[in-house]
DNA sequence: CGTCAGGTAAAAA
DNA sequence: TTTTTACCTGAC
């Protein structure tokens, strides 16, 4: 099935947002397991040239009501193809600064997961970590815990729920406890040994408030500030980490991610290298960029790796 | 070997 | 209230 709109899709799958690991590509096709009304469907995504995508998929079985027009819906969520990024680089082009972002990042998208828990346990892990080392936990968080599905093409996980990451090991030694005369060594079942070090106690209390007290999809309903403040009571959720799962786990365009890197860069670009406190930046990007708020942080952070201002910025020591 | 990675929570000022 | 400090861990 062929889609026309405009995106990079390498670009938007690798550009390293937190909802979730870039997916994995065989055969130049980037493929997921996603669920499509309750049922499991392999998507398998791909582009040739800039102003469309090529989209195939499996299913299990003739039994099923899937139909193109859902997969369209569906593809259309996750790339948030309906986004119109003609008019959002005229609004780019207004700022001589923002201007220069749109060449690095042409056809930059959002990239959202199906599953919002997915997100919140993805940004969690992505605090104080280097992106390989994130994805490659949820990557492993999933195939340990996650439902696993046998595609012609290979086998697939879906992200755990709540309920049962909650009820997962957070250590080895709760591990070696658990199951009583395990030898430490042997303890592999458990939530730090998927790489996510001090974290691990972060996801075990989230998933169980999201197993107990919060439905992730509460987080849907609600307008940005209750979202905000909902989320930072949460263990291991912060004020950057919450932007992150509103803007890309909930697609909250209004929210302005701000870390160390955002901060150096507004600061480079709007301050006059100012040393501007976070709290100040966040503030600063929503009220300049507004609705356009997360798009602009996905742009500044990308146009900063790829031109080299990054390196310019970080410390000398 | 130290340092660092798209911060957060807890202690200290 | 604001500012330091410790923190898993693999890669460099």
């Amino acid at each position: 099935m062929k889609l026309d709109y405009k995106i990079n899709l390498q670009l938007t799958q690798e550009s390293g947002q937190t909802s979730q690991p870039s997916w994995k590509l065989i055969e130049n096709e980037y493929c997921n397991v996603c669920l499509i009304n309750e049922t499991p469907i392999l998507l398998k995504v791909s582009q040739n040239s800039f102003n469309h995508l090529e989209v195939n998929y499996e299913l299990l079985n003739e039994n099923h009501d899937i139909n193109e027009k859902l997969i369209h819906n569906e593809i259309a969520k996750i790339y948030d193809l309906n986004f119109d990024l003609i008019k959002f680089y005229k609004f780019l082009s207004k700022d001589k600064k923002l201007e220069s972002t749109i060449k690095f990042c042409n056809g930059l998208r959002l990239f959202l997961t199906q599953n919002p828990f997915e997100s919140i346990i993805s940004s969690i892990t992505s605090a104080n970590n280097s992106i390989v080392r994130w994805t490659k936990s949820i990557d492993t968080i999933s195939s340990k815990w996650g439902k696993s599905y046998n595609f012609h093409s290979g086998t697939f996980y879906t992200f755990p729920n709540p309920k049962i990451l909650s009820n997962t090991y957070e250590d080895e030694i709760a591990e070696s406890e658990g199951y009583n005369k395990k030898t430490i060594e042997n303890c592999i079942n458990n939530l730090k040994a998927c790489g996510i070090g001090y974290r691990a106690s972060y996801v075990k209390k989230a998933s169980k408030i999201f197993s107990s007290k919060i439905n992730p999809l509460d987080i849907k309903s609600m307008n940005f500030d209750e979202a905000f403040e909902t989320l930072i009571k949460i263990p291991g959720i912060g004020p950057k980490v919450a932007d992150c799962i509103l803007l890309y786990g909930y697609g909250f365009t209004e929210a302005f991610p701000s870390d160390v890197w955002i901060k150096r860069i507004i600061s480079y670009l709007y301050f006059d290298e100012e040393d501007v406190k976070v709290e100040k930046v966040r503030t600063f990007g929503m009220e300049k960029f507004k609705e356009y708020a997360g798009y602009a942080q996905l742009y500044l952070f990308h146009f900063a790796r790829k031109s080299g201002l990054m390196n310019k910025l970080k410390p000398k020591n």
